[in-house]
DNA sequence: CCACCGTCCTGGCTGC
DNA sequence: TGCAGCCAGGACGGTG
């Protein structure tokens, strides 16, 4: 499941296609392009890549006329390949390139999506701010954290909280912060709050660099996974204490943590 | 604002 | 060995 990191590593992995040109597209599964997939071969071609970045959990290719934005969701994976190269069975939406390439929006289970439109904002205006943006900061952080009785675990993964964040990174996060996913998001004391916004940026950033996390898919070449410290490991002992981690499901997503560094009561330790 | 549920999909797993 | 059945997972829409 791509977050920030995957993504992030796909949109730099993608740059090399600025300055190429788009000759035509063609959905083989309708309902992975919402924006319409009969307008998307017309629209595309002749438009020329300006850009290729990332909002969120999207690849944002800015065009010469238009913004193609990629969700991959769970299984989704970009690739460019030659035009002649053997036909992908699990390609839903291929791209025409100059040069005799495709650009190949491959997906098993045709969760991603694909969005052809004038202005992004169609697709990510309801995204929260991004955590690694020199303007999101600790007090920016607390701000939205006031007010908001939700659980942890579910806030973390809304994206018009914060934007790119996904159920590995949220619980990876939760560890390093110390506290549990249940915590009630406007029960934090000023000092978990900051542990909590240094945990978010600190696990994305370990994601970019490593690369991204490569679990079953073998989408990414990242090596992520080799430091994750709670997700899928229920039933290991903590990197940190020793105590087996848990498993246990909060708003329909499978969550891990530790129940000696994440308590869900503080204590209150005599001084 | 928040909780919860159904929907979309299919590969991979479990159990028999 | 084969097969049926179940389930994860992100986002969204609907309901209470």
């Amino acid at each position: 499941m791509p977050e920030l990191p995957e993504v992030e590593t796909y949109a730099r992995g993608l740059q090399p296609l600025i300055g190429r040109r788009f000759l035509g597209a063609r959905a083989l599964w309708l309902r992975s392009v919402p924006t319409g997939p009969d307008l998307l071969g017309p629209r595309i071609a002749g438009q020329v890549v300006i850009d290729v970045a990332r909002r969120g959990k999207y690849i944002v290719f800015t065009l010469s006329d238009d913004v193609l934005l990629v969700h991959l969701k769970m299984t989704g994976e970009l690739v460019v390949a030659p035009a002649a190269a053997p036909p992908d069975p699990h390609a839903r939406v291929v791209f025409d390139l100059d040069a005799g390439e495709e650009l190949r929006f491959h997906d098993p289970r045709k969760f991603g999506r694909v969005y052809l439109v004038a202005d992004p904002a169609q697709v990510t205006g309801a995204l929260g701010p991004e955590p690694l943006a020199d303007d999101f900061t600790p007090q920016a952080f607390a701000a939205r954290l006031a007010g908001r009785r939700g659980r942890l675990k579910s806030l973390l993964l809304d994206q018009t909280f914060v934007a790119g964040v996904g159920n590995i990174y949220a619980d990876e996060a939760l560890h390093r912060a110390r506290l549990h996913p249940l915590r009630p998001a406007d029960s934090l004391t000023p000092d978990e709050q900051v542990r909590l916004y240094d945990a978010i940026r600190a696990v994305l950033r370990q994601g970019i660099a490593n690369r991204g996390t490569n679990l079953d898919w073998a989408y990414t070449q990242g090596t992520n996974q080799d430091v994750l410290r709670v997700f899928h490991r229920h039933g290991q002992p903590c990197l940190t204490c020793g105590t087996l981690i848990e498993r246990m499901t909060v708003g329909q997503r499978g969550t891990h943590f530790c129940p000696q560094c994440q308590p869900l009561l503080r204590l209150e330790v005599a001084g």
